[in-house]
DNA sequence: CTAGATTACTAACACGATTTAGTAACACGA
DNA sequence: TCGTGTTACTAAATCGTGTTAGTAATCTAG
């Protein structure tokens, strides 16, 4: 920065303001022309630290995950976070933990030691977490997750309203006998989905029948077993929900193997608009998608809304926003 | 640390000399002791902005991709980048730029800013690169890529001994007539796989027959219509090696419809050892495993190295080293 | 013509660490 | 007793920026 000064024919202070755009220094506009020529001539570079440790701000969010790996959803939330990010001129610091709590708790601080300026806690399905206290030193957004309390901000899929529109789509295709296999574990998908279920069938005066619901692991083998036990019977369902769309593959072998054609004998929905798998299925698979993209990118987006706030002063004592967002239908083949 | 300093008695510099233990200054342990509980009793947190500005090392690595998403393969790559960074004590410094060719100057130039101690160029398929010349000012390592003339360390799959090694197992299997469905397009891993699937048949006398060789998109599609077209007739092979597990998918719904079971009518074998394809299938894709976890590993590996030797100014002009890591054969149902 | 405002800058401190150079106190051998 | 070496520290400079307070020169209004 001095040899800029020094080449500019100025102080180093000038050369500040000129790069920082101070209007209140009024520069002439010759003066700036001749800080940039010689700022482009030297080829300089701000250094990030410098600037981060005199202003304490880095432009900079930590995120953590638990397990990135092993689910193409980390990409898209990863993504949707990245390029909001990239946008505003932040950058991700990316730590992903497994489900080690230690480990979780020497990541967040980690982060702060580095002065992140905020954190998202992302997890890759919806669930309640517990994120070490140290993260409500700086502003924090939960991503596909939330604390019991709601004290801190999150978003995260409408799961009802997903297993909702799903089921409804499938009544207003004229079905009655709609089965749909499920998680056995009982988390806030599973819950919510059922509960979603239940909600069309009921506005659709349709009697719920527990024998047309089955629970098994989320995996294309549980998708498979269940549809099997569900179709193989001449009074089978007419459709089929399926909690997400590796099971929804799963229950394509059984309905294949059983010579039941989709959709003309047997209508199948999926859930989480899986990359790989519901476009690429024959046919298509219809299904409801997980807004992972949308996710990462509200994230970054309410995260630097509450950074502003603490930088201008503004911050307020206001009840932290919960956000849930919609599983939009996609339409394919298969239903 | 002022304060740290004043709670323990000490100066300043103590403090730094106790918390990085610097064995050349010869503090007693009963001071160290007092120094640390100082610091533990305010808890204290090192910036570690102010840190890397004072010693030109911020223990952070840049992470460039250029499509993060849409394929579970980075996934894997980050994963194993991150855990081997973090075993150090590096973080990584996230930026995926799309196939932007300005992006990427940008992102490697705001990577340079922050005073990244290295730069991970990645690409999530197999290729050639041209990365901007600004990324020569840090140690760099490219993962899954490379430039023409290897005049940066690169690491990438053995792309022809995996093709070599998976049509040998077939061999081994004792077919002869053996099937292999390519990408369209020349990438090194269509180059790769096909003169190692000659490779293999040439070793074993068996001669080259172009019509068992056909080419399409590697998607689902792609592998349904061409095992569809291959295995259609009286002669058909009694084994198919696919390009990749998406391609194997498609093939496992043409033999179905085929009425052909596999492995008993037809051995097929797979590339990449895709999550939520290859495990899942029924039967269970036998297929190449791409390395992604060990080459996010070696590559955070070798760049420490690079790291450290330019740290030591034991930084040597040797040729960049070109790393080559295997595919390993994952057996499942399938072959 | 002059007080006061405005313009166009700069000197110097601050951010929070690391590191070099130095010093006072004490030990030890000759 | 003196000189040298070691121990246990500290003062001060440094990294590269941002920002406040101030100043000299010019402009403006009365």
């Amino acid at each position: 920065m001095q040899d800029v000064a020094d080449l500019a024919g100025v102080s180093r202070t000038t050369v500040s303001f000129v790069l920082n755009k101070v209007e209140s220094a009024n520069i002439p506009t010759d003066t700036q022309d001749r800080v940039l020529a010689a700022a482009k001539e030297l080829n300089y570079r701000r250094n990030a630290l410098a600037s981060g440790l005199r202003s304490q701000k880095t432009h900079t969010i930590g995120f953590v995950s638990d397990v990135i790996a092993s689910t193409p959803f980390a990409g898209r939330i990863v993504q949707g976070a990245q390029e909001r990010a990239w946008e505003e001129n932040y950058l991700l610091l990316l730590v992903n933990t497994g489900n080690n709590q230690a480990m979780k708790k020497t990541a967040v601080e980690t982060l702060l030691d580095r002065q992140v300026d905020g954190i998202i806690y992302a997890t890759m399905y919806h669930r309640e977490v517990h994120p070490p206290a140290s993260i409500r030193e700086v502003p924090t957004v939960l991503l596909d997750c939330f604390v019991a309390d709601h004290s801190l901000p999150s978003v995260v899929p409408d799961e009802i309203r997903g297993g909702y529109e799903a089921t409804s789509y499938l009544i207003q295709q004229g079905h009655r006998k709609i089965a749909f296999i499920c998680d056995a574990v009982e988390v806030p998908a599973h819950v919510g989905r059922l509960a979603g279920y239940k909600k069309a069938l009921a506005e659709a005066e349709i009697p719920f029948d527990a024998n047309l619901v089955a629970f098994d692991e989320t995996t294309q083998q549980g998708g498979r077993d269940l549809a099997k036990k569900l179709f193989n019977r001449a009074d089978r369902p007419t459709a089929l929900f399926c909690y997400n769309d590796r099971m929804a593959m799963g229950a394509y072998d059984a309905l294949n193997a059983l010579n039941l054609s989709i959709p003309d004998d047997v209508a199948v929905i999926g859930f989480d608009d899986q990359d790989l798998i519901a476009a690429d299925l024959d046919p298509g698979l219809t299904t409801m998608a997980l807004p992972h993209y949308e996710m990462g990118s509200w994230a970054v987006n309410h995260l630097l809304e509450l950074i502003n706030r603490r930088h201008n002063g503004t911050e307020q004592a206001s009840k932290p926003k919960q956000q849930i967002l919609e599983c939009p239908l996609i339409k394919r083949g298969s239903a």
